[in-house]
DNA sequence: TAATTCTTGACAAATAAAATAGACTTTAAT
DNA sequence: ATTAAAGTCTATTTTATTTGTCAAGAATTA
């Protein structure tokens, strides 16, 4: 039971983004940099994210992305949920019953209800905590913050 | 982010040795049977589960596994060990830290704590279930028993 | 118009999950 | 003792998913 990569380069990446917002939309080398992160990869799970409303972009010379809410609206329970498609513990409980591989069981399996209940539980925490509860913490534990290089020159 | 079918299986297996249990240990054909699992496959998770302390077994004629301990007393949790290996929603918050893929970032993440608060609440849930809550639901929703083969004989 | 940046879809490599197979060991019953 | 019915162990194969790369294109600003 692990979480894939884009959940978790997903969340950091938001994070960065609302950590070390500025003025301007922010970019994908600048985060990839930040965060080690294959700045290819990332283009790929940012569409992810952008399909699932979490951001907006801008093209052209200043462009990149930026976050479509202020980060206490936005919780890790949506970002895991645009990256990873969906997410549940085990095919049988997923919300759109349009799954294929259904279980002969379904409906009539006590273990069922284990399963929805763990992901039901696991979706409460993740829908209680926000992109802003990550950003408190990061400032309480005295993380830095990168000065915008497109500012540097005036300076 | 879902569980293997080892876990599925597993779960489903042990549940069903609790709730047709006998006299005589239970074989892997009728487990098989029962919840549509392939035989040889079975063997392979009922021998990560007998490492796991959860089953013991008899070879020989009329042989076949037991559970090692009472219902009540097997958790959803210790099946889930036995049959994953370790759970863990991420990497960076497995338990044995002798884990290769160690991120860079290490105990100065923001996001490592919400995975590692989001996995212990998940084992709370898991270990608060048992394989006897499993049987409990089963018999309230009706589930039928099936008699065991080997004594049909004899009616 | 030129440079910059995101967009899109295809592709490939690596890893892990799922299942199958065969030779072997132990045990109970006869 | 012999035999047949189990489990045991270790490979191998197959399949699916994850992870990552690439290239051509489209939009935007300066």
């Amino acid at each position: 039971m692990r979480l894939s990569t884009k959940s978790r380069y997903g969340l950091r990446a938001l994070f960065d983004m609302a950590y070390h917002a500025g003025t301007l939309p922010a970019q994908i080398k600048d985060i990839s940099r930040r965060q080690n992160i294959s700045p290819r990869y990332l283009e790929q799970i940012f569409q992810d994210l952008k399909r699932g409303g979490l951001l907006k972009s801008r093209r052209g010379p200043q462009g990149g992305y930026f976050l479509s809410r202020k980060p206490n609206e936005i919780t890790v329970q949506q970002i895991i949920m645009a990256a990873e498609g969906e997410m549940a513990l085990v095919d049988c409980v997923k919300s759109g019953k349009g799954c294929k591989k259904e279980c002969e069981f379904d409906n009539q399996c006590v273990t069922q209800k284990i399963w929805l209940e763990a992901s039901n539980r696991l979706n409460d925490y993740l829908s209680s905590v926000t992109l802003k509860d990550l950003c408190d913490d990061a400032k309480a534990m005295g993380m830095e913050k990168e000065l915008d290089h497109r500012f540097m020159y005036f300076i």
